[in-house]
DNA sequence: TAACTTACTTCAAATTTTGAAGTAAACTTG
DNA sequence: CAAGTTTACTTCAAAATTTGAAGTAAGTTA
């Protein structure tokens, strides 16, 4: 078997070019519980990359669908996402930004449809007069109570058991590291 | 301390109520190594999803910034994405349509871009001269590598060691996970 | 109170994605 | 083998998303 180091290539049994690994679904199945997987593969943060590229485009399409079910016209994926980082909870645009990295000008273009399409209320700050207070109208709630609902059926299929559980939690906090590292990497230079 | 149980809450200790758990950066800090920890949160699907997002904008606009540094100015990150994808084997375009998730039309407009501007060749295949063979031209190659080179600090930062490893082999496998169930899902319902 | 900063909005342009329609080659079937 | 079908991909226009520069109004500071 050919042994192709990649540059930070440690610990490597079967290894990988850095484009195959995508290719191991049999990995998933026949993990499921160890500790310490007999094949051990070197995940590139391109790699990482790559799949979370394409299961964004998955979830998005997803939500496309959901919402074509539930016969939403006037709001895209991207939208049902602002919707859904708002929750529900009363914020300001600058905390919206936080919650998704996003650029001011895009999130302003979508409030001002989500607002027309009387998803969401923007109040101005009694406080400060320049911070607008946003959060779901009735409408709002129910479409999203509606996506949540429908997700219910991920859920249970995606957390089955203790170790799925594990799993999704350690995909989250490794997820939120890259987030970290990427996004410190792009303000000041790694 | 207030529990409120998600439609899938399982395992509860600090809960969550689908919001906040974006923001427990203390938690991705303190459970390094720990098998079994000792906070326990769901995760629910929509959460992953919302991260997910985040972190496929911080990668590419990262990935924007490293262009500009190389002074690559025709090629967008999605269009790098797609070199990366192609990587060092030659291959049709429908197999890169599997590689990524992407739609065709997508894919073709790229590849268009990509052969414009030199990074890409494309040769009818012989058996079957419907199908377009892919590769990277020198210049391509030239282009990923660099990012690849680029890529390398990353790497070191986020595999410090065998349980950083572990943790992005699972969010890895968890991902493609999400991926074959967000897929089936769109196609047959899930 | 003048200058600066913050919080957000607007608008135009660029980029990315979709969807419908088209083309040519390969396959299938009567 | 001719006609119809499917496959593999392309083209084009329109829609959706994202960016970036410039603007506004309210707060802050010197």
């Amino acid at each position: 078997m050919i042994q192709k180091l990649l540059h930070e290539g440690v610990e490597v049994e079967t290894s990988i070019d850095g484009y195959d690994a995508a290719n191991f679904p049999e990995i998933t199945a026949e993990k499921q519980g160890h500790r310490h997987p007999v094949h051990t593969v070197v995940v590139t943060h391109f790699e990482l990359a790559r799949m979370i590229e394409r299961v964004n485009r998955r979830f998005a399409s997803l939500l496309r669908t959901e919402m074509t079910k539930l016969g939403v016209e006037d709001v895209g994926p991207a939208q049902a996402m602002v919707l859904l980082a708002i929750g529900d909870v009363e914020l300001s645009v600058g905390e919206l930004l936080d919650r998704g990295h996003y650029v001011g000008s895009n999130i302003s273009y979508y409030l001002k449809q989500l607002a027309d399409g009387g998803y969401i209320d923007r109040v101005a700050s009694q406080r400060d007069k320049r911070s607008a207070r946003i959060r779901l109208t009735e409408k709002g709630e129910q479409l999203c109570a509606n996506l949540r609902n429908a997700g219910g059926a991920y859920n249970r299929v995606l957390a089955r058991d203790d170790d799925d559980l594990r799993n999704l939690e350690i995909a989250f906090q490794t997820l939120h590291r890259l987030e970290l590292v990427w996004g410190n990497a792009a303000r000041y230079g790694i």
